[in-house]
DNA sequence: TCTGGGGTCCTAGGACCC
DNA sequence: TCTGGGGTCCTAGGACCC
């Protein structure tokens, strides 16, 4: 194995339940849940009493009977979250956020400038605590995947080298779950041969591995067991799709109900495309039976849109086919999403044409209004008016 | 233990094209 | 009329992550 350990993965720990804590002082070294109806963020007080995040709210306050329940605050965690990117900002230009309290960074190219990676995430810790007042785990490695399993062992409050090597001697003994994309399924599978360790997986042959998992979990297990990641940090990537879900009662919902909802769905994400400027193709209706068992139902629109009424009528045709199948076994969730994103362009429908007496400024504010896109350009609203082709307008 | 809301990636079959 | 291999796109489902 060549090169060095330049790759840190910064996980703020339990990150809505700290910025509890840090806001309010009482909330400091007790259990506090983040979200009553289900766990949201627990904190390590309560997640030293077997609280997970995910777990419903009444096993939880059973677990952990004098933790504190607040209602989640989203606007001060993204407020807390752009503060924390700038510091990685301010720390690398090679930053790949991949959620709203984690990420990777690349600082190879750093060590003139800053010295060694183990300072630099030394650094990086003590500046997110005194700036933002956040506790931050830091692992460093040589890929991706190892920094990535490092943070999670060093957790919470801690930093993690491991040194090039050291690498199998780190990963080996820990088990099959610290493996990013083994899950419950997975490990169980897994567990029934006897496969506990990452060793064990590493002591597998790659055949073996996809017969019992399938192709590309196989391969990609057996890769990961032997410390093989070549993926580098990703700068700038951008969601493919956005969605917005709502949770029901298990109890009779009538048709009208549903639509109603929906509509609030699609208004949702439609406004959160439009605000970023992103236009999508395919549109999802997500449902979830009474029986908690999942269903997708999705079209895919020969062209891209963020416009309410075109994914509106869209999801409204899926839910009108599922219809008979929700009276039937009843309904828990109604979700729609939009996939297949566009990279960066709001297209104009065909039929939209500017007003020709009005001057383009005007032209240009009825795009802003039915499309809105905050990056509507002269240039492709005339194109628009005299070309054949359908005008791409650049995002922002 | 009765389960929120936001995402990613992979698989597999069928349609369709060359 | 029957037989190919290869590729892309669409749809649906499932595992997984935070």
């Amino acid at each position: 194995m060549s090169g060095e350990a330049t790759i840190l993965h910064a996980d703020l720990d339990a990150f809505y339940a700290s910025v509890e804590q840090r806001d309010d002082p009482r909330l400091r070294d007790r259990p506090v849940l983040v979200g009553g109806g289900v766990v949201l963020a627990a904190s390590y007080q309560a997640k030293a009493r077997g609280v997970r995040s995910g777990m419903g709210g009444a096993q939880a306050r059973r677990l952990c009977p004098d933790a504190v329940v607040v209602p989640p605050r989203m606007s001060a965690y993204s407020a807390a979250s752009r503060k924390v990117f700038e510091i990685f900002r301010q720390t690398t230009p090679l930053v790949e956020g991949l959620s709203i309290d984690e990420a990777f960074l690349d600082v190879g190219g750093l060590r003139r400038l800053a010295g060694p990676p183990a300072g630099i995430a030394a650094r990086l810790r003590r500046t997110v605590s005194e700036e933002v007042g956040l506790p931050i785990t830091v692992g460093v490695a040589r890929t991706k995947f190892l920094a990535k399993v490092a943070s999670g062992v060093a957790k919470p409050d801690g930093l993690l080298v491991v040194p090039p090597d050291g690498e199998l001697t780190f990963l080996h003994p820990l088990p099959v779950e610290r493996l990013w994309g083994v899950g419950p399924v997975t490990a169980e599978k897994l567990r029934a041969h006897r496969i506990r360790t990452v060793g064990d997986v590493a002591r597998l042959g790659e055949a073996t591995l996809i017969s019992l998992l399938g192709g590309g979990a196989g391969r990609h297990l057996h890769a990961l067991a032997h410390n093989r990641d070549p993926r580098t940090v990703q700068v700038g990537r951008r969601r493919g799709s956005m969605g917005a879900q709502h949770a029901l009662a298990r109890t009779g919902h009538q048709p009208a109900e549903l639509d109603a909802i929906l509509a609030g769905l699609v208004d949702r994400v439609t406004r959160r495309m439009r605000a970023a400027a992103r236009t999508g193709r395919t549109i999802t209706l997500r449902l979830r039976y009474a029986d908690y068992t999942r269903a997708t139902r999705s079209r895919t629109l020969a062209k891209a849109t963020a416009d309410t009424v075109t994914v509106l009528r869209t999801a409204r045709t899926l839910l009108r086919v599922a219809l008979p199948e929700i009276d039937r076994r009843g309904v828990t969730l109604i979700g729609v999403a939009v996939g297949n994103l566009g990279d960066g362009h709001v297209q104009l429908p065909l039929s939209w044409q500017p007003d020709p007496a009005a001057d383009l400024d005007a032209a240009m504010d009825a795009v802003r209004e039915r499309f809105g896109s905050a990056a509507v350009t002269r240039a492709a609203l005339l194109n628009h008016d005299t070309g054949p082709e359908m005008p791409m307008l650049p995002e922002l």
